[in-house]
RNA sequence: GGUCGGUUGGCCGAGAGGCUAGGCAAAGCUCUGCAAAAGCUUCUACGGCAGUUCGAAUCUGCCACCGACCUCCA
């Protein structure tokens, strides 16, 4: 079906892509938090495997895109009193625990919207799950793999292991240096094994979020929720597993290790993993506390920057780096991406009106915009390529310019040709990378109405040579954010 | 300390033994009342030192920086 190829964590490689089931695809990534706003680094992943969404269906693959809410209390200090993150934040902004939850899963969903994210086709909740969850616990003790220790339930690292499996082979952790690591934390002596996770915590009476299991009141542990939905929706073996570098050790290692000691089969075949995102050189992230909202880029509102960046000067943004490359967002970056966005939807309005007119073929011209076309696809394919993507775009944008300059006629090139160029360029550019034209879309009629009798007026003025009313009506239209341009074919604005 | 990754032109960023991405900036040009916008053209870089090779930014070794992860995190 397809040449795709996709760097596999697990290996370590770049492997061709074979999906167990064709046509179906089964894609799995770990979704936010909902306890505060999504911030953007998270951001960023979800746009690269919306990228990764996108180019499947793209090829035809009919995918099941899994995304889940963690909307469960997750441990914050496994060793210590046990405390709720939710908990804890209800308890701050005096809210119930589901109203925070639904606060910020709206805000996720008004996030997505914005940088033009497809739904996935199940977004299931943690919450929604517990007895799942319960359900596989039990299973782990009956396999041998997990133990209840008073009231909490954890996984037996030693056990899993002697059964001759390797826990820590994805992060390429070695458990002996990770236990000599573990030792000054303290209050381990519920587990038999500092590196044994929990599956199950017991609840203190103060927890708003819990529920009654078979080894007392309790909630689920950080990693096994993933592991419950993944499997109820997608298999015990599925195609492709996505997240955060930072997600690698523990929580997708505790996955594999809950899917294995569960099912008896390796769970993901491809495990695929995004780098981080840095501002002006550093990490951006929650406890560093510099992170930027994907909101406050798109009002301004932040001390750092400048002004506002619309969601797909991000995204194109984002596009610009190969997935796996750690990002620098700095302010020269956006305004750059700002230009180049613009220059390839220009591109895209040029092209849809261009005329095909027949006239002899030039077979060099032929073969060099089918290239290109076709060029796309293999960038694509090894590993989705947006960066290379986007040259490949800029050249096919080149051609179309200089046709646009030629009278907005294209007679160098077979019609078949033509068709391939105009599928190709808005294929890419609007169904896979995800870019849309907000300039285009911003309009309305009754602005576009004034604007109109604007332009008119002073069209005349400069018909006439008054200078000082043309040039008047031009910086007052500069201040207010609109920008006039004058070319051979008429005057537009476009709102800045 | 352990594990993994990185160092590419003024800036950002792909690539991965010969075919010298692309964007932004800059310069020149076209258009133009001026300007802006838009477009065309030009601009041969890969941390240091050795080595392998006919040939290295790309492979190997050493060194120097930088960063991520190692029970908050995407």
């Amino acid at each position: 079906m397809s040449d795709l190829t996709i760097y596999n964590t697990l290996s370590r490689q770049k492997e061709k892509f074979e999906p167990i089931n064709p046509p179906y695809v089964g894609l799995y990534c770990c979704g936010p938090t909902v306890y505060s706003d999504v911030h953007l680094g998270n951001t960023r992943t979800f746009i690269s495997f919306d990228l990764v969404y996108r180019y499947l269906k793209f090829l035809g693959y009919k995918v099941r895109y899994v995304r889940n809410i963690t909307d469960a209390g997750h441990l914050t200090n496994e060793a210590g009193e046990g405390k709720n993150r939710m908990e804890d934040q209800a308890k701050l902004e005096k809210l119930e625990p589901m109203e925070i939850v639904q606060k910020y899963t709206v805000g996720f969903h008004e996030v997505c919207r914005l940088f033009n994210l497809l739904p996935p086709t199940i977004e299931p909740t943690a919450t929604g799950h517990i007895v799942e969850q319960i359900e596989m616990t039990q299973k782990l003790i009956d396999n041998g793999v997990a133990y209840a220790s008073n009231g909490s339930v954890y996984f037996d690292v030693n056990a899993y292991n002697a059964k001759g499996n390797n826990y820590g082979k994805l992060s390429g952790r070695n458990i002996d240096e990770l236990i000599a690591g573990y030792r000054d934390l303290d209050g381990q002596d519920e587990k038999r094994n500092p590196i044994d996770f929990a599956l199950w915590k017991k609840a203190s009476p103060e927890h708003i979020m819990q529920w009654n299991s078979p080894w007392g009141s309790g909630f689920p542990g950080w990693h096994l929720e993933c592991s419950v939905m993944s499997t109820k929706y997608l298999g015990k073996q599925f195609d492709i597993h996505a997240g955060g570098m930072d997600l690698k050790f523990p929580h997708h290692e505790c996955e594999i290790a809950q899917n294995v000691g569960a099912c008896g089969n390796e769970p993901v075949r491809y495990w695929m993993h995004t780098n981080m995102l840095n501002f002006n050189g550093q990490k951006m992230s929650k406890s560093l506390g510099n992170s930027i909202l994907p909101m406050q880029f798109i009002t301004g509102e932040h001390p750092l920057l400048d002004k506002p960046y619309s969601a797909m000067t991000v995204r194109f943004l984002f596009m610009q780096s190969h997935y796996s490359s750690e990002l620098d967002i700095t302010i020269k970056g956006l305004q750059d991406a700002e230009k180049g966005l613009r220059k390839l939807m220009n591109a895209a309005k040029y092209l849809a009106e261009l005329k095909f007119d027949t006239a002899a073929s030039d077979e060099q011209q032929d073969k060099l915009i089918q290239e290109l076309c076709n060029e796309c696809k293999t960038v694509m394919d090894d590993d989705f390529n947006a960066p290379k993507l986007l040259a490949t775009l800029y050249e096919l944008a080149t051609q179309i310019n200089i046709y646009y300059n030629d009278g907005k006629k294209v007679s160098n090139i077979s019609k078949a040709t033509f068709n391939q160029l105009q599928t190709t360029y808005n294929g890419y550019l609007f169904d896979v990378l995800g870019l849309s034209d907000e300039a285009a879309a911003g309009n309305n009629e009754a602005l576009d109405k004034v604007m109109q009798l604007v332009i008119d007026i002073r069209k005349q003025s400069r018909e006439t040579k008054d200078w000082t009313t043309s040039d008047k009506i031009r910086d007052a239209l500069k201040n207010a954010g609109i920008e006039i341009k004058d070319s051979k074919d008429g005057t537009t604005y476009e709102i800045g």
